[in-house]
RNA sequence: GGACCUGUGGCUUAGCUCGGAUAUAGCGCUGGCCUUCUAAGUCAGAUGUCUCGGGUUCAAAUCCCGACAGGUCCGCCA
């Protein structure tokens, strides 16, 4: 695609150069039935003193035929290319059969980006909220990964505040009325929840767990073995909902692993010697005025009086870490984490680390009558959507597919349930306020992971009952929906390079589900299996291009492509 | 009060970086299509002051300025 594309802008230079002007026209999208790129002649115009359409005309009539190219015509004040059926056809199918799953990679960059994603507070279950960052950050990590780096997925376990303790205190203090939900992540957060509780009701609780702080701050190894036990736990069960989701970490990294091995001290020491950073009450701040932050938030806290560290500071030494190891350290994060990030960037700038911190933000997840909250126990639970999206599923499979034994029926409803719940999260652009409904998170029709899946088996049924075919010749695939479709799958590897240019997963979403109505319409108007000889031949390499295009969109979002529906 | 993000048919949403020809799609609504490769599909139709007001431009959903609404941040918490 993007070689048609430079072929023609290269064509429409010449005619231009021809006319005496060196301009380069850039090529846009025309409206459907127009061709496939036009080139607007309106900047041309102003320069050259004349009509834009007398223009367009001159110019398509100056433009060298080309094999690539069926018509090159002016339209009003564009010029409009269409690209010959025959030579997309060639050229695209050509390179997703010799590809097949690898189709859509860039060129490997030779970069080794880390990129941390969820760092959730080991305090209790993910909830629907929260999962916004897992989805989006696994889909990056994907996207990143075929645009050719070498990506590796972190998760940061914030062991030291005081939700943590909080939790500890709970554990160590209470006891559960009942019999504990049986996954840790589950099991815990009464605790946290109780002693929450308890803590703004009676001043003596939060005495004894500020006491704990203050002590696990000095480094001390015993609390931070208790603390950590706990996190561990919830992170198990973190983990284990996040499995379901096709969503792995390559690393763990522990906040307090950057206290207690002194870069966070080392960190100080460096901080205190700059001119940005002032000391008041014996609490470091950094004085972000030089920066652009002024009003309110110019002073940034970097210690308390006593000296000990503060989150920020932590994630300074934290990122110096990271962008000591990788050559692209990447955050993705809630908007609430905006300034922060912006600060941690500022921070580990002025300590000689060029390399910039890059994040991506999010905006929350809410329930129709307000904010998630874990403390307040107002969420719906990962797992709960998890369960009740894979049983919905079920029931649809059992109602369309009697027939199918119970281990591809399970199958295909884990593979809707969970595609459903990712699809629907990446779908929109990540800086939109979501509010969560069940009938949209499990929505199973239109604009949904179920949409995509079901276009992929279709394609992959039609090869199940076709006998293996050898050479076909692309030059038959000429019918409107067939050239739609090789126009859409074509345009696949450009998807993928603007959603890892921009960091945005949603495009690909979008893309997806294009790319599968594309199919269903070729589906419709092209019989594959009913029609004999060369055409057969050359639809059946169309139907296993698509499918292959089908199923790494779907992979690259994280959602299984199942052979049946 | 200051800063940042968002505002597009009844609802959800693309397009905004880089201004161009009829503003994208889904849900819902109206009316069609299963002796034809899976109807979780498909076709047709109705529904828009692109939040509002200025400005720049031959041309603004898109750029600039100002309002308004929702979200977020502004703690020696995380």
């Amino acid at each position: 695609m993007e070689h048609f594309r430079e072929r023609a802008a290269s064509l429409v230079v010449d005619a231009v150069a021809g006319m005496g002007s060196k301009t380069a026209l850039q090529a846009e999208k025309p409206p459907e039935g127009m061709g496939d790129f036009a080139f607007p002649c309106f900047g041309l115009a102003k320069e050259l003193k004349r009509s834009p359409a007398e223009l367009a005309k001159s110019v398509a009539a100056s433009i060298a035929p080309d094999p690539a190219f069926s018509a090159a015509e002016a339209k009003g004040p564009y010029v409009n290319f269409r690209i010959h059926p025959a030579e997309l056809a060639k050229a695209t199918l050509g390179a997703v059969m010799g590809l097949r799953e690898e189709y859509g990679n860039a060129e490997p960059t030779g970069k080794r980006i880390l990129l941390e994603h969820t760092s959730a507070n080991p305090n209790g279950p993910l909830h629907v909220g929260r999962a916004r960052n897992p989805i989006i950050g696994d889909t990056l990590a994907r996207i990143l990964a075929r645009c050719g780096n070498d990506v590796t997925t972190e998760f940061y376990v914030d062991d030291m505040g005081k939700q943590q303790v909080t939790l500890t205190w709970g554990v160590e203090n209470l006891k559960h009325p009942g019999e504990a939900p049986k996954k840790p992540d589950h099991a815990l957060v009464w605790y946290y929840q109780e002693a929450s509780r308890l803590m703004a009701e009676d001043p003596r609780i939060l005495e004894q767990i500020d006491a704990m702080i203050s002590t696990y701050e000095k480094k001390d190894s015993a609390i931070a073995e208790r603390v950590r036990k706990n996190c561990q736990r919830v992170l198990e069960g973190m983990t284990a909902s996040l499995y379901r989701l096709d969503i792995h970490f390559n690393s763990f990294a522990w906040e307090s692993k950057y206290i207690f091995d002194g870069s966070v001290d080392s960190v100080l020491e460096r901080l205190r010697k700059l001119d940005s950073t002032a000391e008041e009450d014996g609490a470091l701040y950094l004085d972000l005025e030089r920066h652009g932050i002024t009003g309110q938030e110019r002073k940034f806290y970097l210690t308390r009086s006593d000296g000990s560290s503060l989150y920020s500071t932590r994630d300074m030494a934290y990122h110096l870490d990271k962008l000591s190891r990788y050559d692209r350290a990447i955050d993705v994060l809630g908007e609430d984490h905006r300034l922060k990030a912006k600060v941690v960037g500022i921070g580990t700038k002025l300590l000689g680390q060029d390399k910039p911190v890059e994040a991506m933000f999010y905006s929350f997840v809410s329930l129709p009558e307000g904010k998630m909250s874990t403390r307040r126990g107002t969420v719906v639970y990962l797992d709960d959507l998890i369960e009740e999206g894979v049983a919905r599923a079920r029931e649809e499979v059992d109602k369309r597919r009697p027939e199918l034994s119970e281990e591809l029926k399970r199958g295909i409803a884990e593979a809707v349930g969970t595609g459903a719940i990712r699809y629907n999260i990446i779908r929109v652009q990540a800086e939109k306020q979501l509010v969560f409904k069940w009938e949209e998170a499990l929505n199973f029709e239109g604009n949904s992971a179920p949409f995509v899946q079901y276009s992929h088996a279709r394609a992959s049924s039609i090869l199940r009952k076709a006998t293996e075919f050898g050479e076909y010749d692309p030059a038959l695939l000429v019918h409107p929906s067939e050239t739609a479709l090789i126009m859409g799958i074509a345009r696949f590897p450009s998807v993928i390079r603007e959603c890892g240019d921009s960091m945005q997963c949603h495009p690909l979403a979008l893309y997806a589900l294009e790319l599968a109505s594309l199919f269903n319409q070729f589906y419709r108007d092209c019989p594959v299996l009913a029609v004999e000889g060369e055409l057969r031949n050359a639809r059946l390499a169309l139907v296993t291009a698509s499918k292959f295009v089908m199923l790494n969109a779907l992979d690259t979002l994280g959602i299984v492509a199942p052979e049946e529906l």
